[in-house]
DNA sequence: CCTGGAAACGTAACCGATAACGATTGCAGT
DNA sequence: ACTGCAATCGTTATCGGTTACGTTTCCAGG
């Protein structure tokens, strides 16, 4: 083992092979030109010297770094799923991932985060991003990809069939024999939560039963926006006999305010979520919620991305992925007592 | 808005303030020796022309990239709580983060990946990392934190302290009256693991209690291990009266397999894990565990490294973070049926 | 023996930013 | 007025690779 400590490069190869620095980067890029002879001895000195190229000079030259960013603006078990989504799409694809998250709580940081670290990074750092962030859209010099794009948004990106998932979680509601059901909706910036209302609505209506607006609460897609909002729900003289909430991290909410106010979850008050995070698996009782493979979203995401970037772009800008209802033991018929 | 599709670079900001290159390098970089007058000459001439430095041509001048980092040999809970702790000891510290993990299941990827990887990043990508790895030391031109590093292991390292921690659990389970104390161990190349069986093996001799070998079950910290171990101890004709797993991911495996065989917890068996991971607080009943707060070691291991790779070292170059023993609900005093 | 052309290889100009160096100017101290 | 130091700024070599272009080598065909 030869202890190096200098770092190795091109020239010290072409010394050592006695050849110029051009030829030792055909080698090693494979490129046409080089006698047999020529790659032997090229090849065999940078294995004695342990040569590995540089890839900081690589970007420079080639003004392509082969490496993509993440960037959200907050880093909870959501974030953390689609992390190991791009994770495998990237693996072995020579792309390197570099993640920006706000690590301030709930992502409070001030808005525009995003916007300045991504007018940073693109190009001089990052061939292409996968942003997740619930303000408006973002402009860069390189290829963006959104994950649950805000309303509107034209730009690439990936996302669940919100209004499906959720039209079938109510309807999974009704067909149990809910009428009054409760809605917390998610920001509304977003297209993801005015879709899951919408689908919350659509079912309401295909089934015939008319919205009440003071059964709908404005959440924020932040588990502890919901609190308050449950309370008020559950606290009125005629409650909803299920709560839809639109995502699990406010559905777990909701669980937690509803064994303080003394119901018990499925009997006085049914309960589903959108998401399918771990937690909502483990909880007591098991949360009924809409998967939306956060996995996957991470994971078409990078492939797109991928694909902008090194230009072989073919496929539809804006992914739409299914959604599966998971029926766990949050949910039951109503009891004939809740009923008026 | 001033649309740029190529990019800005220093010369151009030369050009337009009417300075050299030179110039504009001490202005962006607030050097000495620049006069007032010329510093906004060349601040209003970035403004307007939207310039970004180059990171990678910063890096390939400075040989610095500012850039650490993290490769983990899979991605699970617990390294998703590492790696929240290393953004936040990262965040405003101008140093970015780039991370690895092997996307395979379990980590099941042939040995040497992390090496292999970290051979190729240093010096070219990264000015550190920060590994954590069951597999063997690591030989890098950069500085490496490791986070639960291999048993002997003299290099930077930071590590809770896991004697003292197995150490109490046992002592709680001892405290509720329980003398057949079943342990399964975590893989034994890792000092952690290593600690951690001393740590039972120390609370049982303090307490008078010998130590049955046929009661440890030698797993490897992956939860899928513990699950037959779990079987052959609970289903032996003079099951323990409680099980000690090295990790809550084990642990977790544990109570599955009381509850597949029909004991019920805590009252047939109590139940004790380590790392008090997100899920062994919603799991039923609550996990009881030793707490060893992943996101501090991160975050500790990000300072230490940091302070590594500016050259500004002076603490000690092995840290041990305290535990803390979180009592749930899988632990209670032995039913009298399960004494002998 | 000469020519044409492809193959093989070297030269040098970059990529964008930095820092050593030298040159000039300004100003306070004496 | 003169010295000396510090401030100010331009020039240029350099970092490590890549690539357009030019040169040399070699061999087949005429």
């Amino acid at each position: 083992m030869i202890e190096v400590n200098a770092p190795v490069t091109m020239s010290d190869v072409a010394r050592a092979a006695g050849v110029s620095t051009a030829t030792v980067s055909r080698v090693v890029n494979g490129h046409y030109g080089v006698s047999a002879r020529t790659v032997v001895q090229v090849r065999s000195a940078i294995e004695q010297l342990g040569y590995e190229s540089s890839l900081v000079a690589t970007s420079l030259r080639r003004s392509r770094t082969n490496v993509l960013g993440l960037v959200a603006h907050s880093f909870q078990s959501y974030t953390a799923e689609v992390l190991k989504g791009v994770m495998k799409a990237l693996s072995r694809s020579g792309f390197d991932l570099i993640i920006y998250a706000n690590s301030d709580l709930y992502g409070s940081y001030s808005e525009g985060w995003e916007q300045r670290h991504l007018t940073r990074l693109s190009g001089t750092l990052t061939d292409g991003c996968i942003v997740v962030t619930p303000w408006g859209d973002i402009r860069s010099r390189t290829p963006v990809v959104a994950i649950d794009p805000v309303r509107g948004s034209t730009a690439p990106s990936v996302m669940a069939d919100n209004l499906a998932g959720a039209t079938t979680a109510v309807e999974h509601l009704l067909d149990l024999g809910h009428r009054r059901i409760g809605f917390i909706a998610g920001r509304d910036s977003l297209a993801s939560a005015w879709s899951r209302e919408e689908g919350y609505r659509a079912a309401l209506a295909s089934a015939g039963v008319p919205v009440d607006p003071t059964l709908i609460g404005r959440g924020d897609f932040n588990p502890e926006s919901a609190t308050p909002l449950a309370r008020v729900l559950l606290q009125r003289p005629d409650p909803p006999s299920a709560i839809f909430a639109a995502s699990d991290g406010m559905a777990l909410k909701v669980l937690e305010v509803a064994r303080e106010l003394g119901f018990s979850v499925p009997a006085d008050l049914s309960v589903v979520g959108f998401d399918n995070i771990p937690e909502s698996a483990s909880t007591e009782p098991g949360l009924t919620t809409v998967d939306q493979s956060m996995y996957q979203l991470g994971y078409e995401a990078a492939r797109m991305l991928k694909s902008l970037v090194t230009g072989e772009w073919d496929e539809p800008s804006q992914i739409v992925l299914p959604t599966r209802l998971v029926v766990r033991s949050s949910t039951a018929a109503p009891s004939s007592a809740a009923r008026p």
